[in-house]
DNA sequence: AGTCGCCGTCGAAGCGCTTCGACAACCTAT
DNA sequence: ATAGGTTGTCGAAGCGCTTCGACGGCGACT
């Protein structure tokens, strides 16, 4: 290993000097930064992390906890991961990966250690036990979701509350007045992860306001399960003419049973999926669709950390507004009789 | 911040004593020992990370490089990626998470920083330019995935050539005697990731050996493109009765289609996805396949490096066993006429 | 010409830990 | 009783870096 000593040796500086040029933090003169620079070039120095972080105390690593169950949508999870990471690099900071398991232990343990000078929490709930001790140490920290309380956090999240008033708007103004939401698995309630309780608010505050009448199901994803939700649905609400689908495993079964039954889309029945545009363009029928900006979230959340970090910052709940794509799974609803 | 000194002055030791208890690499008396763990407890001590690298030389991090591009499955390299972060805990490490974005310049700054003690490489391209570098750095590491040259190198993957034979295997033996391929994007062959064809290799070749024609066409998924390439398949082979789908993306477009074109699966036309059994048990039709053994790779890989970290461990390549499992989309080929 | 202030560089201290050698204290075998 | 071997603990050195204060040299003032 090269270390900072053999550079300042190879360019006939002092170490500190070395230390100058690669933080900025003094003023270098060109000829003695560019020697240096050479003599960093050609040995293939690369500054010891370890030595770094215990004379600095700043690791230069923040850490992403994300969710271990899987009954979420997994690849929103991963694009907004690989943002964070992407993102970070790009202020010079490394990612470390914490999975829930570890719990507020997690958190005890990076910000104790000096691991990590900031962490991402993924998959908040409402009330949830990392917070408190998120709180009380001055690690910064950004949370992507929305707890109950945030007092004293900072938080970036989807509106989910706009997300639900949109399709209900979109759909009042097609004319359905029947609609079903298709909803979480129903651990994602229990759980109160808030996300999907914030969609169904907006939907039914928005929907009353509309005169819609809105039927809510939790649906667990998968044929089966869809087959038995959708029979009851129509059960209790013969004149359903509108479908919002938050869970993304469910939208595929929802478009083949439609079509089994003889309902097409969009002529009988509309669809709108709460989902990643990806998903929604390669469904079996092009789905209007309000976007899950997951790139968007994880570089937001990493911006946010590293204003903290440098001083500037404030705690602050960033709304992403959701945006409606319209596409060929909605349309007006059939004329009665 | 608790430093060690502050314990050690608290339990009335000296420093060196604290460590050892911390590390256990010297004998300690039961009494000693307890006072230093109550101490411990009861300042709430977590040794400094940064510190404790630069003086040991170990930081107690592996890095994970995931690949960028989500061309290919994101579940499974999730869940590998979640393995990985779990198993690693368990060993007293935790996971530093890299994308491919920066390519071999991330192996150069993580080996030769000292940032991670090893690293896990996923989604290695047949001719990876990340593996001269690996192989000249004496730092462990373990590939997911295959290269053309293994020498020097731990690799961990399915054994997908037996993957292929095993498809072949049972199709063949329930009559089949023209198949189709439906492979991975074209993308991933142009990139030679080596998996596909591997797959392809080894039921080619188990194919000849029992008589059944191939045909592969590698697709993209989703539904438009599915329809085009099933539509070939048809024309250029119209006795095709057995499909294998590599590319879970296209599993549900193919079983609608096949539905739509009233080719009833498993009466008329048979399909083997592989697929993790997730994806297999939640399709529209209950998919008979050979499971992507995701989290046991990852853990192995683990397994593996903490293995070559402990000085035990040796270079090798593992590859897991296919498992078909058969469910109910597979069936024997309907009777001529 | 003398003084002030700035710029560029250096030396030294110290970050919190691991680890090596030293050394009492004790036990066993002669 | 004494030599030799354990066992448990300590002190000190050092890991590679950052950062602070110091200081020589120079240009810009008066």
């Amino acid at each position: 290993m090269v270390t900072l000593a053999e550079v300042a040796q190879h360019a006939g500086v002092s170490a500190s000097t070395v230390s100058y040029v690669l933080s900025g933090k003094r003023s270098i003169s060109a000829g003695t930064r560019q020697r240096v620079e050479r003599s960093i070039q050609e040995l293939g120095y690369h500054p010891n992390a370890g030595a770094r972080a215990l004379a600095s105390s700043r690791s230069n690593i923040i850490a992403l906890m994300v969710p271990l169950r899987t009954d979420m949508y997994v690849p929103v999870m991963m694009e907004i991961a690989i943002a964070v990471a992407t993102t970070a690099r790009t202020h010079g900071y490394d990612v470390l990966l914490l999975t829930g398991e570890e719990g507020p232990d997690a958190v005890r343990r990076v910000t104790g250690s000096g691991l990590a000078d900031a962490m991402i929490l993924m998959d908040v709930e409402l009330d949830d036990e990392r917070l408190p001790l998120l709180r009380q140490t001055n690690q910064p920290s950004v949370l992507i979701g929305l707890p109950a309380d945030t007092t004293g956090l900072t938080c970036v999240d989807l509106d989910f509350t706009a997300t639900g008033a949109l399709c209900a708007e979109h759909l009042a103004g097609l004319g359905h007045r029947d609609i079903a939401v298709i909803g979480e698995a129903p651990a994602v309630y229990e759980r109160h992860t808030g996300f999907a309780e914030r969609t169904l608010d907006g939907l039914r505050v928005r929907s009353q306001e509309l005169g819609l009448r809105v039927l809510h199901r939790p649906c667990e994803g998968g044929y089966d399960v869809m087959a038995v939700t959708l029979a009851r649905v129509f059960d209790e609400r013969p004149r359903t003419t509108g479908f919002v689908v938050q869970n993304e495993s469910a939208v595929e079964p929802l478009l083949a049973l439609l079509r089994q039954q003889g309902r097409a889309v969009p002529e009988d029945v509309s669809v709108i999926a709460v989902c990643p545009d990806q998903v929604a363009t390669q469904a079996s029928v092009r789905l209007t669709s309000v976007a899950i900006p997951a790139q968007e979230m994880g570089r937001r959340a990493v911006e946010h950390l590293v204003a903290k970090l440098d001083g500037r910052g404030t705690d602050e709940v960033v709304l992403l507004a959701p945006e409606l794509t319209v596409r060929a799974s909605t349309g007006p609803v059939p004329s009665a009789g």
